[in-house]
DNA sequence: TAGATTGTTAATCGATTAACAATC
DNA sequence: TAGATTGTTAATCGATTAACAATC
């Protein structure tokens, strides 16, 4: 409806990092406030669910463009558009998960992310066991048949699902099938050309980060391995 | 061998969040040079390791004391205890999953945490049908004892693999049992008293991430939904 | 002594946020 | 017009990194 001010975009401002990261909770947020059939929301509200600052918030959603109204605040429905149409989630990209263990698994089946636009294609698995069982809707397919099915396919993303020491081997294969991003659980950095973007997701590392806040806790009383209440 | 600089360490500084992201990433690298044998190692082969720069491994080191020696580097393995020290790995924190579906099964089971100094000791289901199953060497628990559990053992972090719509309840229990800090994998932003550290996983959020970047790198090119090579 | 590498300084860059004019 | 809220400016804060004296 403000629409066209940037429809055509001939060149594209780049977003902060900082606030790229961000962008995905405010659309989770919003997503939710729609189902509450809440069609305005302000910078204040928005901060107060997304736990922030509303300076931050507003900030944030300059970079997208001009679409609040002042003394109303910003159309949920047009917002949700919007940070969709900037993160790109108006395409599909699709993806692979490579391992079939209960990680893998819980990724493909319980992610639900075909409906966040990132439908899982295919799952793949070296262990002959596994490979032809069903997981979700999906059949594992065999290692071997990744490189081809990702440049048949068109794939565009690879999930690592796999032990440490396979992770920087598939991702070799997979970067050179021709994957753009990868989203790495295996706790290693891998190494990539230039040009893919790597996250990691370590486990251990969330907790050892956990585990630095719990001892700063501990430090005011005494005891760091006893229960204070 | 250097040692007792702060041994004692009356008053701690506080070291920087960016910096605390990093160390349990250097002491992964370290943990691997280890096993094959490396007793020391220079700032420029830790930075080339971890994909980052030489200045900033020896500024995130400095946080820890001055355990560096000139002109030859650092000792893999008293560095490795001293990252411990500071992030306060050296006491295990007890840890118990909340959600024993393959999500915190993978966690349970493979996570490996025990050995990083998080044991999960117990884990919690609603669901009847799952509870006294055995996810690797436990059996699950139902969720009513969740907070007697919580509160006999002293339980100092909790983990959230359940759905969306239980995460925040099951947090409010968790918090009033007396746990300190929070992983939570479930995509909502968990409203918590102050003091309780909370960090979210939400692997839908990481794949949106990558999928601006993989627009950004589309554009260049033409057509976003098809393969460039 | 010559070579190597740390620890730290200081410059730079990016992120956060209070404040407020613009404007609905 | 009065009240509300955006969009943006500018101040501040924290993170990064080049550079180099200190020193093994």
């Amino acid at each position: 409806m403000t629409a066209s001010n940037n429809a055509t975009s001939p060149r594209r401002r780049r977003i902060p990092s900082a606030a790229v990261n961000r962008l995905p909770v405010y659309l989770q947020i919003l997503t939710d406030l729609q189902l509450t059939e809440t069609s305005q929301v302000s910078s204040d509200q928005l901060a107060a669910l997304a736990n922030v600052n509303a300076a931050k918030v507003r900030k944030d959603l300059s970079y997208l463009g001009t679409y609040g109204t002042r003394g109303v605040g910003y159309e949920v429905a047009f917002l949700i558009y919007q940070i969709k149409r900037e993160l790109g989630l108006l395409t599909e990209w699709k993806t692979i998960v490579v391992g079939a263990g209960n990680l893998g698994s819980a990724i493909t089946v319980n992610g639900g992310f075909a409906s966040r636009g990132f439908p899982v294609v295919a799952i793949f698995d070296v262990d002959p066991r596994k490979v032809g069982t069903h997981v979700g809707e999906l059949t594992v397919r065999n290692l071997d048949e990744m490189c081809d099915f990702v440049r048949v396919n068109g794939v565009h993303i690879g999930v690592l699902a796999v032990p440490s020491t396979a992770a920087q081997s598939v991702a070799d294969d997979l970067i050179a099938a021709g994957v753009g991003s990868l989203l790495n659980f295996a706790p290693v950095v891998l190494t990539t050309t230039k040009g893919v973007t790597v996250r990691n997701v370590d486990l251990g590392v969330e907790l050892q980060i956990l585990g630095y806040h719990e001892q700063l806790r501990g430090q005011a009383s005494s005891q760091p391995n006893r229960i204070s209440v």
